[in-house]
RNA sequence: GCGAAAGUGGCGGAACUGGCAGACGCGCUGGAUUUAGGUUCCAGUGGGGCAACCCGUGCGGGUUCGAGUCCCGCCUUUCGCACCA
């Protein structure tokens, strides 16, 4: 997991800032050792060659004791696992090679950041933008500990099968739903965030507009209020429904045992994979009995396990005609199903109707249709039938949820969505019985983990004065560090040394809050503080002079929580006035996850055993296609797979250390960043690695020959032969590419491609004389530093090869192609004849039309593909292509 | 179900603005060097055909002198969200 990689351009210079944090310890491509390794790496190393300050990556992040080592903890004694204490953690680390430099390190996470974000929290509490509030969470009653929702939903986690307890415990939670309209709206002026990452924003943040109804209860003095983003519906409402937590249901409850029953079970069948998979509607009929706002009519009340007491004001009009939930549900429970929208081949058979017989249906041609009546008298058969069928199909077949006209609706009849929801809107709120409402599916933001090691929540829980938040003076709260780990709990919850304190308000006994943040806190605003290094506040004056953030590198996987974090953290840090700009970032990229092939055999109980691709000979055919695959130990044939992201589970998981052992990191870095285009997901494969390192060796030959010539001539570029010239403007060529390449679109992969297609070229030339090696000369330069970024330590050594004393090859300038050698003599232009290419020509550069045209004509090949016929066209594009139609 | 992205040789991928499809690499085939294996070097490598040539970017249509690229309709895969009222 590496959560992002920042870049940073000087406004002013204009320089860069590079920084990255290190990824978790836990995962499966750990790079303690390869610091220098990532996309960020080769940005950096690009930029400060292009004349830009860089600062070299430093680490960030929490490293807590979260739930994977309570994993390797389960059935393991408290001495195996994998961190007993702070120190022992620190150890570990190290043992495991993380070259992490704790003197230097520069992480939120650390405590001496504490205090920023518990002012920061303090400071919101004040404002009202945090609460607490009962929140069910999913526990391990085998643990002790509290699930993240994917440890238990997600069958990819190592928690799966665990059983899990629903469990009330109170949560302190950030209002971002405050900012949701802004976090929304901004989504718009980010051009430079791919698409993919915004509308996965959008939805998560899931604005919709509707009305809020209220319904009067008979003998309930409270009314009963529901959210629809289809007041159009509104009339074709045949029953309500509430959630089973819902008050009213707890209402209904009272004097009603079934019911009570029936909510239990919802509570408690939540989790059963049965229910979840399935997602069968069950509801139990109230009793009680709502009025609807415009037609009086009487609507039965239900509790339904489909309705989420989250989402609205966990209430629903059930319109069956028109939502497919409702739908289901009214035919499971035999609910009356009504029709009040129709398509547009509806109403004009209504409209025709009506017209044929005004005087027989009068304003209602729908219901005298459905009625049957004496319509049959008329030649209107067609469109009464029309009518019919459509309603039968909302009877039978399900509902018509799309938008269309209304029907049945008494005052509303024939209008359309808009102005249906504008009139009954417009209706509700003069009777003070609705209003316009915009709905979030955004959730405030959870902060509140169980675990120890991590910033402390500061509050401070009063039995007299409530939740009271720690005082400035008293900040930072700080966690015990000599303490012992007993059982998989945070060991902070059962040190009442620690725990038990006085209330600053009233100085009675009192406790602190047990409970720290989430790790999404610190990687909220790590970015900022960067700018700011020693600051007394959390940033200063010089977060304004670097942010925005130029260029944010994440993986796609924090596409909705971390980077919604990051843009609402930069909110509140705008709103504390410490800098100016909206966003954190202007330009994101995600880059793809490392996937690899999978193995597997089935054991003799139909489990499925998953072996690593390292254990696996490949077998193929005489056309180089898969068709088997072995185990190397056996020799007997094993299945093949789905390339999948690395994983525990599928066993497919590569450590690069191995290769980087054999290879060294320059190739093994050249590869993962020429096997895919980085937003593109990177399969493992170990032949690519010697393709590379093929590559290197041929350039190390060519380079340590060419050094070993007594003398190493200037090019002088008007003395140079064809051969010469041609050379030369493929290394400028080159020049121009790999900073296009590496600098605008971060397509690694052409970059490298474009150096080794120059090597070959390079290898070719054979030419010893003065002015041969002085070309050879500048393009293995160009090389060497063309390839920096990739391969530092290759470089750095070849460039002293050549002859140069510099100590550190990043500040040697970028090469800058040169224009003059760019120049052609002769350009290849294709030729078609009806679309079809038929053979080249060469011409001088921008040759005009008629010279094109007549060149092409003149081609023998071509003329054989006319046959004497006279061209009826020609289209020449200058430099490009003729095309000759006959 | 909804939303997004993507389908190109045996494989990873290139083709950036509608203009020579398959760059570069892997793999494979043949050859040279080597006692041999490995390494290295040379040649070949989308399919069909002796050849001229024909066919080829998931499928079916369309626009265009010209489509991998643009438009319409399908299919498949991956990712994300999933009873969102």
């Amino acid at each position: 997991d590496t959560r992002a990689f920042v870049v940073k351009e000087d406004p002013a210079r204009p320089k860069f800032y590079c920084l990255s944090m290190l990824p978790y310890p836990s995962g499966a491509l750990h790079m303690g050792h390869v610091r220098n390794y990532t996309i960020g790496d080769v940005i950096s190393r690009y930029q400060r060659m292009q004349g830009k300050n860089v600062l070299q990556p430093m680490a960030c992040d929490a490293f807590g004791l979260p739930a994977e080592n309570a994993a390797i903890a389960r059935g393991v004694p408290p001495a195996q696992w994998t961190y007993r204490n702070i120190d022992h953690m620190r150890a570990q680390l190290k043992a495991m090679g993380f070259a992490i430099d704790w003197s230097r390190e520069f992480a939120t996470c650390r405590p001496e950041y504490y205090v920023h974000e518990q002012r920061m929290f303090v400071r919101l509490f004040k404002q009202g933008l945090v609460y607490q509030k009962n929140s069910v969470v999913n526990w391990d009653p085998v643990d002790q500990t509290v699930l993240a929702n994917e440890q238990v939903v997600d069958g990819r986690g190592w928690r799966s099968g665990a059983v899990v307890e629903k469990r009330e415990i109170p949560q302190w939670f950030l209002k971002i739903t405050a900012y949701a309209q802004e976090l929304l709206a901004e989504l718009d002026k980010l051009p430079g965030w791919p698409e993919a990452v915004k509308t996965m924003q959008r939805n998560w943040i899931g604005r919709s507009e509707g009305l809020e109804i209220h319904f009067d209860v008979e003998g309930v003095d409270e009314s009963l209020s529901v959210f629809t983003t289809r007041p159009d519906t509104l009339m074709g409402a045949t029953f309500l429904a509430v959630a089973a937590e819902h008050p009213l249901a707890a209402h209904a409850a009272k004097d009603n045992p079934q019911i009570a029953r029936f909510i239990e079970e919802c509570r408690h069948g939540g989790v059963s994979e049965a229910e979840l998979e399935t997602q069968e509607k069950r509801g139990i009929d109230t009793g009680l009995v709502a009025i609807h706002p415009v037609s009086g009519e009487r609507l039965p009340i239900w509790i339904a396990n489909f309705v989420l007491m989250g989402y609205g004001t966990g209430a629903l009009m059930a319109v069956p005609g028109h939502d497919e939930r409702d739908w289901e549900f009214a035919k499971k429970y035999e609910l009356p199903i009504r029709m009040v929208v129709v398509d547009r081949a509806v109403l004009d058979a209504a409209e025709e109707i009506r017209h044929d017989l005004a005087k027989g249906v009068g304003a209602d041609p729908v219901g005298a249709a459905l009625r049957g009546g004496d319509v049959d008298a008329y030649d209107t058969g067609a469109a009464v039938q029309l009518i019919q069928a459509f309603e039968r199909s909302i009877q039978e077949g399900g509902a018509f949820t799309g938008h269309g006209w209304l029907v049945n609706s008494g005052e509303f009849d024939g209008l359309d969505y808009e102005h249906a929801f504008a009139a009954i809107g417009a209706r509700l709120e003069r009777e003070r019985k609705g209003q316009r409402r915009v709905h979030w599916r955004l959730r405030d933001w959870g902060v509140s983990r169980q675990r120890y090691w991590g910033c402390p929540i500061p509050i401070i829980h009063c039995a007299n004065c409530g939740a009271v938040p720690v005082p400035e003076e008293q900040l930072p709260v700080v966690l015990p560090e000599n303490v012992e780990f007993s059982g998989v709990r945070s060991p902070i919850k059962s040190d009442p040394d620690w725990r038990i304190t006085t209330c600053p308000n009233c100085s009675g006994p009192a406790e602190r809050e047990t409970d720290t943040f989430d790790t999404f806190m610190e990687s909220s605003w790590y970015y900022a503080r960067y700018t700011s290094p020693g600051a007394d506040t959390m940033v200063d004056a010089r977060a304004n002079y670097w942010l925005p953030v130029n260029q944010y590198i994440g993986g796609i996987e924090h596409a909705i929580l971390h980077l919604l974090y990051f843009r609402f953290y930069h909110k509140l840090l705008r709103d504390a006035g410490l800098v100016h700009s909206d966003e954190p970032a202007t330009n994101l990229l995600c880059q793809g996850m490392v996937v690899a092939e999978t193995f597997y055999r089935d054991d003799a109980d139909g489990q499925r055993e998953w072996i690593n691709p390292a254990d696996v000979d490949i077998q193929r055919d005489e056309r180089a296609r898969v068709i088997g695959a072995t185990l190397k130990a056996d020799g007997k044939p094993v299945h093949i797979g789905p390339t999948e992201k690395m994983s525990k589970s599928k066993n497919n998981g590569v450590d690069p250390q191995t290769m980087i052992d054999k290879f060294g990191a320059d190739t093994v870095r050249l590869f993962s960043m020429f096997a895919a285009p980085p937003e593109q997901s990177l399969e493992w494969n170990e032949a690519g690695v010697e393709g590379m390192a093929r590559f290197l060796r041929r350039f190390w030959r060519e380079v340590t020959a060419h050094a070993s010539q007594p003398d190493h001539p200037e090019v002088d570029p008007a003395a140079l032969n064809a051969a010469q010239k041609a050379l030369r403007r493929q290394v400028h060529e080159t020049i121009a590419k790999v900073g296009d390449d590496i600098g605008r679109r971060h397509a690694f992969n052409t970059a490298i491609a474009a150096l080794m297609e120059l090597l070959n070229h390079v290898s070719r030339f054979d030419d010893m004389s003065n002015a041969g090696r002085a070309v050879r000369h500048e393009a293995l330069e160009a090389m060497v530093l063309l390839l920096n970024p990739f391969t530092p330590h290759l470089s750095h050594t070849l460039w002293q090869v050549l002859g140069h004393g510099e100590a550190l090859i990043e500040d040697v300038r970028w090469p800058q192609a040169d224009p003059a050698a760019l120049v052609r003599d002769s350009i290849t232009v294709a030729v078609q004849v009806n679309g079809k290419l038929r053979g080249t020509i060469e011409l001088p550069p921008a040759a005009p039309r008629h010279e094109a045209e007549n060149a092409a004509l003149a081609e023998p090949a071509i003329a054989k593909f006319l046959a004497g016929q006279t061209p009826r066209k020609v289209i020449v594009v200058p430099d490009k292509i003729v095309n000759i139609v006959v």
